[in-house]
DNA sequence: GACCCTCCATACACTAATGCATTGATGAAG
DNA sequence: CTTCATCAATGCATTAGTGTATGGAGGGTC
């Protein structure tokens, strides 16, 4: 219903469609359904073409599903360099930061939560994807870790907070991406890990002179 | 390949099928694979006999998805209320244990991990079992928070704890369920849950005298 | 204006899966 | 031995979805 559907080729140049065009429905439909409910022939409905198009741009349904998790991956190695080098030197206003940004995925609408969410239901399945996602997630952790290490001055501890920092963070992607998620939930869960798992911290060691 | 599939009614009495086979076959179905690959024609070739079968259990696909659900909630109260009945009078002990259960769930396979994992992803879109799962999360935060209450005294601290408690197992939930998941891998995640969200507290607030 | 490249429409073949109706086999109850 | 409920086999209609072949419209290029 997206656009007036001109029949028979009469669409104008600013609504041909691309690459980029399909991947973004596609990535729709994942949030709002899951990689199992991603259809051909959905897509086609709500970009308003026929199938035809769609195999012009990918060889098939499976090559779409390769092409946008490889876009996905991309772009989250990009974040997390471009994160990287935001580093200040107050780590725990690091750490906070990093908690607004990982609990606000996607906006208010929540969509980068929700697919990635789908995606890991994915790998549970799919050992490749599966073998992904421990890679992002090992830099997501490093990440962490870096901060956590020089909020408390202990590889074991700094080791052990980034790992139950992500478990939470993980924890509240589950509930967050349900129907009905209040921004309150969000609001509690952020204050919660702070508290216990940041601002306790740099009570027990105080940040150095 | 599960029964000898004797061939047009052959079938002993001990290989005639109820209701609960089907049951127990969907359930390892949406194990590997999650609700959306649960398919009739599947579970009648695992139970070695045809659609026909299935159709005089259950009135229809969308039947036996509400049935098994129904199972899955009636066993969740139950386990809870035989978890409220085993409470001793050390609820550090109490947590630790709570926690090894919910981490060992389904046993090395993690099958019940697996199946609550695939039910969340359902809940995502289904509002209805959203509301099932948020009635169950209640639940199970309101056994922590109790076990909590008695550790640290203070109702403030005990909601929180509870609360990130059952985020870090939940975040726990997503590390064990991936594919090639390391026994390592979960003693870790109980030793850090463990050590930093229950036996600090236990130093924090001295046991009662 | 001839040519090519990009994007899309159309039509068809194929597969998978559901839902249902009919019939058949089995064993237990009487 | 009949009757009846239970469970299973078979076949068919239907729907949904994929993949592919073919061709055509539009615009840019030389």
């Amino acid at each position: 219903m997206a656009r007036p559907a001109a029949k028979h080729g009469k669409r104008s140049d600013a609504q041909r469609l691309g690459r980029d065009d399909w991947l973004d429905a596609a990535f729709d439909a994942v949030v709002d359904g899951g990689f199992d409910q991603l259809r051909v022939v959905a897509l086609a409905q709500t970009l308003g073409v026929t199938r035809g198009s769609f195999y012009w741009h990918f060889a098939d349904h499976a090559d779409l599903v390769k092409v946008l998790l490889a876009r996905w991956q991309q772009r989250e190695i990009a974040e997390d360099l471009r994160i990287q080098a935001e580093s200040s030197d107050d780590p725990q206003a690091d750490l906070l930061r990093l908690l607004d940004l990982a609990l606000a995925r996607g906006g208010a609408d929540l969509k980068d939560l929700r697919f990635e969410l789908a995606l890991r239901g994915l790998g549970r399945r799919d050992p490749c994807v599966a073998q992904m996602l421990v890679e992002v997630d090992a830099a997501r952790m490093a990440l962490f870790e870096a901060k956590f290490l020089r909020l408390t001055r202990d590889v074991k501890s700094a080791t052990d907070l980034a790992a139950l920092f992500y478990l939470a963070v993980t924890g509240g992607f589950q509930a967050l991406a349900r129907p009905n998620s209040s921004a309150r939930m969000a609001d509690y869960i952020r204050s919660v890990i702070a508290d216990h798992l940041i601002r306790r911290q740099a009570v027990a060691v105080p940040a150095q002179a």
